[in-house]
Order: C-alpha cells, then sequence, then structure tokens
DNA sequence: TGAAAATAGTAAGGCGGCTAACTATAATTG
DNA sequence: CAATTATAGTTAGCCGCCTTACTATTTTCA
C-alpha cells in the first residue's frame, strides 16, 4: 500500500542517523507521527477500494447520497462544496465526471441565472438505489470484529487526538464555503 | 477543511432518512466509519501543512530525507519507489519537480545504462540541512499536551484499527515495487 | 437608477497519486 | 550467440484535490 513512509527496516537506520544529528530527538513523536500518518493512509485507502467497487470516490458517493436522500434541496455546486467541505472548482470537476457518467444532471436554475440546478437522472438513481444496500451492509460488516467496548476505545482515541491536532491546524488558508 | 464528509446538521438529516430505507442500518458503523475518515483527513491534513512551510509534501520530504541520510545507498528511482512504497511513475514526477527546483540531481549509473543515480545538490543539502531541526522541533511539539499514558492509548487504538481494517485491504492491484 | 460589490459557476494550470504503454539496456537461456 | 525475457525509467493520460482568474448575473447602495 502506499505510505510514502520508509519501512520499518529503513526507518530504523534513518532515525538512528537522526538521533546523533538532531538535538533532542524525540523518538515517541516521529514514532507516533509516522504510525498516525500510516495509519491514516490505511483508513482512506480501505474506503477508496470500497468505493472503486462501484466506480464512485468519496466526492462523488457524497453527491450522490445528498442529491438521492435530499433531493428537495434544490442543490447546487456552492450548496455541495458548503456541504461537503471542499471548494468549488473541485465540486465543477466531480460534477463534470458524474454527468459524464450519466447519472446526474445540470439545468438552468429557474429564479436564479447565475445557479446551476443538480438532480440525478434516471440512471443515476436506479444506480444509486442499487448500491446503497450493499454499500451499507459491506460497512457494517468491517467492524464485525469489534465488540462495543473496542469501539469505544477507538472512539475515545479518536477524540483525544482531534483535541491535540486541531491546535496545530490552525491557520487554514483554502477557500471552502463558510 | 477539507472532508467530502456532511457537516454534523446534513449528516443527522442523511442518517434518519437512511434508516428508514436501509434495513439493519448500522447507525454505530456508518458514525464510526465517518469518524475515522474525518480523523485521518486532519491528521494527514496537518502534515502537509507542516510541510507546506517549506515547500514539501510527504513525498517530497521522503526522498530528500532518504538522500541526505542514506546518501552510500546509490538511490535510483526504483530504490525510492520501494523504499517509500510509491510507484516508480510517482517517483519520476515528484524527482523531476525536486529537480527542477534544484535540490537533487540525476546522473548516468556507471555500471548499469538503465539506471540513474539520484543526489542531493549543494544546495539540497544546505536546504535539508536547515529544515531538519525546525521539522523535527515542530513535530516534537505536535505531542506536548499528551502525556505517555495518553500516547499509549493512541497507540493501542491504532494498532487495534490496524488489526481490523488490514482485511478489508486484501486484493491490491496496484504496481508497487516487491 | 446606475455603478460598485457580491455571488455563482467555470476554466486553466499545478501537484501528487495512479495505470498502461513505451524505450532502452541487461540478463537469461536454448 | 541470438533470441527472449526481465528490469529501469519515462511518457501520456486520468482522477481528485487545490488556487487563481475569469464571465455572467444579481444585489446593494449612494
Amino acid at each position: 500500500m502506499k505510505s510514502l513512509i520508509p519501512n520499518e527496516a529503513i526507518r530504523r537506520i534513518l532515525f538512528s542517523k537522526l538521533s546523533e544529528q538532531v538535538p533532542n530527538f524525540d523518538f515517541a513523536a516521529v514514532q507516533l507521527s509516522a504510525q498516525l500518518l500510516m495509519s491514516s493512509q490505511q483508513t482512506i485507502h480501505l474506503f477508496e477500494n470500497h468505493f472503486a467497487q462501484w466506480g464512485l470516490s468519496q466526492g462523488r458517493f457524497a453527491i450522490l447520497m445528498l442529491l438521492y436522500n435530499l433531493p428537495e434541496n434544490d442543490w447546487t455546486p456552492v450548496k455541495l462544496a458548503e456541504a461537503t467541505c471542499v471548494t468549488k472548482a473541485t465540486v465543477t470537476g466531480l460534477v463534470n465526471n458524474l454527468s459524464r457518467d450519466g447519472y446526474i444532471t445540470r439545468q438552468q436554475h429557474p429564479d436564479d441565472g447565475r445557479k446551476i440546478s443538480l438532480r440525478l437522472s434516471e440512471s443515476g438513481e436506479q444506480f444509486v438505489q442499487g448500491m446503497i444496500p450493499q454499500h451499507f451492509e459491506q460497512i457494517s460488516q468491517i467492524y464485525s470484529n469489534l465488540d462495543g467496548q473496542q469501539i469505544k476505545q477507538i472512539c475515545d482515541a479518536l477524540t483525544l487526538l482531534q483535541q491535540v491536532i486541531i491546535p496545530g491546524a490552525e491557520k487554514e488558508t483554502k477557500q471552502y464555503i463558510e
């Protein structure tokens, strides 16, 4: 699997070289960082593979879910960008591909000439309807080896992590909406 | 921050719609998946921002570290691809940019006409030398609010996660080397 | 009401992943 | 030794993310 982090053997040599060279080399912190990054990539990778079963990505899936389950919401690219926390340029790209694949349609908004109304097409609707049960069944399977106590253990650790890590991500320069 | 996962409010509505529609909707699993994904993205995001201070990415940093700390290794694109767990095409891209930026040089390998020897340039060496102390100082700072017990708690949770999630990522089709 | 400002959407171009297909060189083997 | 096969590296092209810059429309407000 992709990781960008050297394997155990190389890492060991690397760290020993670094510890001679960097004053107060914080072995635990570096090791934890490597573990965190690998674990994060692994998680994302798992879901990427999962969605790839249907030719989807996280972003494509998110858009389809919103259009399918909240159709009364009169979705536009900007609304989708807000709801999924990506830039509107990213939504343009996702919508381009979803529309090329015949899953969604763009229509002029009746009230506002700047807006575009996004809707699931007939085949898009059928597609989502078909994948939803499989998707949620599989998601449920992922954790079938964990008991409630273990799930809580993971949730607690994530919460702890979040509290520590958020301060580090203070200055946000990206063009997210809202 | 980017997430591709709807915010709390939208998620709540979404889940309630889904639970009416999907038999045995596993609320806990879906919620945990969302939390895992968000946490993973946040972690990766933190390190991306961190490396961006020096115009680096995880991949660029990994390559620079290997060339700098293990120069006796006679690095080639394939070796870097193995060591960093990405495809050789990805290494070509990273090497292109690092070399464009003047940090590394490509040289014909003396023994094997197919190979390319990669080395840090003078300025690359200076650059790495300058960033290393800052980098490791900041990495150490990230966890300064955690005590040993909390670090252990996170490590244990990551290990647990890994055990659960690895089975899901069985079939790997990508062109990784080795 | 007419000019300025805000908003919606897209396009162009960059980065970092990927695959597939290609060239060149080396190694193997019949 | 010649032919096949394996290896090293690059290229081309796709996806999803980003920023910047643009057009078109709407809203605001002097």
